[in-house]
DNA sequence: GATGAATGAGCGTTCATTCAT
DNA sequence: CATGAATGAACGCTCATTCAT
């Protein structure tokens, strides 16, 4: 009997490791033997497992991408509105519930401007969590018989919840301002748009 | 006479070559001597100027945000709400007027995470985008007889304007998305903003 | 009936692996990984037929010494004139015939001059080839009643086949120029030879 | 007044270390770390001298060719006969004045058949020494009245003192068999050579 | 002030070798 | 026998920083 493949639980670990160690030192600073030791290996497997540095960074983001989109997923199920508020709530946690996955993030993007096979993963990332905003806010507004550009209205939740957890307290509003602004945003797009079957709002 | 002090050119020239070589590099990447060599003067130069690389960012991140409030204090004299829109198109031609200076900034952010004496003086930088918008917002709420938390709507646009920055194309919107969405939330925080001498808001 | 040894075909196809890929790249930078997966083995697989990366090296001198020879061999039976034009064809068409052969000798000379186990074998390979010439020349010498130093001869035409192989088309020479030399250094020594029964040169 | 440059000295002292350790221990295994000790130099000015490792091995090559060539160009004044013979003496004397380098050109030889850069210089090395072969041997043919084809004659003559050299005492002929048999191939090509301006010499 | 030589730690990566399975 | 995971030393190379000139 064959011995069982090392390489899916080695690599997750590896993974984890350059989380926890990027996450308080940054991509360049983490050292493949820091990465190493924090996986609880020796420095030479990190080579076994994965070509090189930048591969690790790309599983990463891979990896927490996938995550986050999986979070999201669970919303799913939700009504039209719970699961647009549910969305918001799970994007504005980040800073709060996984402060380590926020800070991998920010280096991420740093590094992803630079770097292309970072970029297209993180690319992709963005494209299905810009995918469940889109759909989401479809489904509330049909809920509500209203039809708005979802793609318009979406980017722009994105921006603005993405930006609130960039900035974090630096952009210095009181506690929970970025999920009331993001809902009324949301309102204020849905007052906007017309009601396809009848009069507009703005002369009902 | 003695000849004029060289410090106040030279430091600029240092920070305008890390600007250059850090945008296209990143802040790691880019090593002194390439920085000096950018600047068209000698390696060792660079810890004349500068007691070391990490002071020459703090540096760099100290004058893009003095620039970048510059530039925003043109809009002062405008009418409240011009004001607020140059505000935000300011902001958000950064991306195609000068690409190098988002760049920067996004490694600024990065590097902002895990190095306090950049995180300082980005945080500085912030509040003094934060402030530009609270009295632009304030400006232009008075103007027109309403009561708003001006603290909260000018986090919510920054946050709002920043992601759009820093997510770029990835967000997916159209194009003018977000100045679009940035001025939507902008009504949207004036009409359910009590006339603090008036009628409520349900009667306006 | 218990299962044939495997060690015979397995140390071949290694020594054939490693011969592909030294000729290539060099014998240090010819990797375990590599030579294994040239043979088509596992990595460890290498070290259960070798004890160590140097004795396949040895053992691979010694392998395409032994082939040498025996090609050298095949021109035992002929007569001694076309005996000894063999031989310096058979030599000199290395280059042309097996270019990967004479590309993994200059490797194992260079590492014969500082890896003893190697220049042992080397010198045994060497060693062979001068007999084969001592022993040809000689008998071409006995067929024209001549008595020439045949050691010395035959250590001057290895010198010039071999001279001729290892500098390539960097000697300059017209094509054919090494055995043309090669022949005239042959007709030049049994000229100068004395007829050891017969009237001396000057009247020959 | 500026501190002269330190470059040429440096980089001759760097390119002697390499001369030393690489005759040892080969190029592979001769380590930038035992280089720039040899050199008694600090690691890291290595590669502040040389942009990389191989140009150090270029410029060694170019360094050991120089030498050579300067050395068999004291021979040039002298009268034809006496200056081929010191031209082949020369050679053969480098491998008991010089072993060292002897060793490096072993390497080297090994090094040029894979690398380009290599392989460019030792090629002009290598055309230099013939270079010298062929006028000296013209000289000897022209007072003698002979018309020879020196390009082929001075390749033969170069591959035999080159191949001895190399083989080393593994080729077994008696001491000084290989400038014998050097001079011997030099009087067979002017014994063979038609007299062009009288009967040849079988008619004579 | 200005230069670039000098330092040595540390980087990502490769590798021969060992060994549990 | 066979596998490929595991080890850790060593490699070429980069770099911020220092300092004699």
């Amino acid at each position: 009997m064959p011995r069982p493949s090392q390489v899916a639980p080695r690599r997750a670990q590896l993974i984890r490791a350059l989380e926890r160690v990027m996450a308080q030192q940054g991509y360049e600073a983490a050292s493949i033997r820091e990465i190493a030791q924090a996986a609880g290996l020796a420095p030479g497997l990190v080579h076994h497992y994965f070509p090189d540095k930048e591969s690790l960074l790309v599983a990463l983001t891979a990896d927490l991408g996938a995550r986050w989109l999986a979070r999201l997923d669970e919303a799913e199920a939700l009504a039209p509105e719970a699961r647009l508020r549910r969305l918001i709530e799970l994007h504005l946690s980040v800073d709060e519930a996984r402060p380590e996955e926020l800070g991998c993030w920010l280096q991420i993007i740093a590094e992803a401007a630079r770097r292309p096979s970072v970029g297209v993963v993180w690319g992709e990332v963005v494209a299905g969590l810009r995918g469940r905003h889109v759909s989401a806010l479809a489904a509330l507004a049909a809920s509500r018989g209203r039809a708005i550009d979802a793609e318009a209205g979406a980017a722009a939740l994105l921006a603005l919840v993405y930006g609130a957890l960039t900035l974090g307290p630096s952009a210095g509003g009181p506690p929970g301002y970025a999920a009331a602004a993001a809902w009324s945003l949301v309102e204020g797009l849905l007052a906007a748009a017309p009601r396809p079957d009848g009069p507009s709002q703005a002369a009902g």
